[in-house]
DNA sequence: TAACGCCATGCTGTATACAATAAGAGCGGC
DNA sequence: GCCGCTCTTATTGTATACAGCATGGCGTTA
């Protein structure tokens, strides 16, 4: 429980208080009592009533006009909204880090991690660790992806957005470590990891953007797959996801 | 001072904080002072720190790791970076709305809009009411592209980076009623929201996207020419276009 | 029996008190 | 004379007390 004894006690509670939704321990569309936040986390009023500001402005829970919030629920509508959006914002960040002089530097790093993802797809067999290997080097690439395009203003955006956590393809991967498609998908988004950086070394912003975008598709088809094969988001889409995620 | 007693002094507070700082009373860089403000707004400490929670997820402010919060500083840069961003996510609402089996009223109300538009325009002198309802209807333009696209992500998403102040064109023609190059800009706008209408009208998804974020640059273009004729942006590039705009 | 109204309870919004910490000024030593 | 240390002060983080309000249950009446 006490993960973060330093932390001050508002970044304690908003950490928690956001495991709590993400792991369905409050279901979407229930009410969150102050207090009873309180009781559960131990803290005064005051941390809590800030995490619930700062969750309401990152989504995760709504505001009702007679006081008090209640965990927001989300469609698959909204999910696949969230990765369409996502996708776009990638397209952004991929023009510009195009269309931008890159210091060597910056473009090794990029080659490094679309090398080391090549390596581990390249392999034939994938254990559940290749697999979390795989999440973690693609969470890199996009992040770099969205440094190199160089816009706090952006990369701002972009978190608002992957705050969200059904955005984020690694929860999808995730679930689906042992399903069939997952190899065949994982081949194709290295592919056009690749593509993006051929883009990108060659300086084509607009076939970047399109590439990224075109990336973004992967993820709303793995949302179809997990929907169709595991009917794990018939009540609780996003905690479910995230349940299976830390499963 | 008083303009909203009815409003919750939460409420209240955050639209007066919001005003202190695009109004420039609240330099950037500039520590805000908890206490200062409980002073200058007459409310207790509590909503003054949930308004600065929100303004800093809005963006208008950093916190400090030391605690308390500054006053954003936003560069040329940012705003540009701003401006492009609002595009590409307008360029999604433009696509999504075409690619949507629109109602009969929400497209007339679409064609209403850009029909009001292009009376204004057409007008040979434009008063300086005549830019005032070119704003609002230009808003109400904008407003209706992100409503038809039918995406609470994406229409979140693009709150945000509107509540920066700047990354709305609003300011810039403002700000630019009586120059030279207005009325030919504001011609230039109406015929993108024409294509734009146009497009969507035809199913042309792809269409309205490029030319949704076609439009933005024109933004970016108002941006230069304010930067280039008035040397408002010297020091308080957000701040100041906003106090030009109330003057 | 059903509907209306009143009362009680629990909630949030707001204010303020307390504690810990960081910054700054002043003094002392080197 | 300058650097460093300490003490003071101001400011934030946290807790809690108070008030207003909405909600829900219960009783009464038509």
């Amino acid at each position: 429980m006490d993960d973060q004894p330093r932390a001050s006690q508002t970044v304690r509670t908003l950490l928690q208080l956001r495991e709590l939704i993400l792991n369905g321990d409050l279901s979407p569309g229930e009410r969150v009592s102050e207090l009873g936040i309180v009781e559960r986390l131990g803290v005064s009023r005051t941390p809590v009533r800030v995490a619930l500001v700062r969750l309401e402005e990152e989504g995760l829970v709504d505001c009702l006009p007679t006081g008090g919030f209640v965990v927001r629920a989300f469609s698959e509508a909204d999910i696949a909204d969230a990765i369409q959006l996502r996708g776009v914002l990638e397209g952004m960040a991929a023009q510009r880090a195009a269309e931008r002089r890159l210091s060597r530097d910056e473009l090794s790093d990029l080659r490094d991690v679309v090398g080391s993802l090549d390596a581990l797809v390249r392999q034939r067999d994938l254990t559940i660790d290749d697999f979390s290997d795989y999440i973690r080097l693609n969470d890199r690439f996009h992040g770099l992806l969205l440094h190199l395009a160089d816009s706090p203003v952006l990369k701002r955006s972009m978190e608002r957005v992957l705050s969200l956590p059904f955005a984020s393809p690694g929860a999808f991967v995730r679930v689906q470590a042992e399903l069939p498609e997952s190899r065949e998908i994982l081949v194709i988004a290295q592919e056009h990891h690749r593509a993006i950086l051929d883009a990108i070394e060659n300086g084509e912003g607009s076939r970047a953007d399109h590439l990224a975008r075109e990336h973004s598709r992967l993820a709303r088809r793995n949302l179809d797959i997990s929907v169709k094969n595991q009917r794990q988001l018939d009540r609780v889409p996003g905690a479910s996801l995230i349940r299976l995620r830390r499963a």
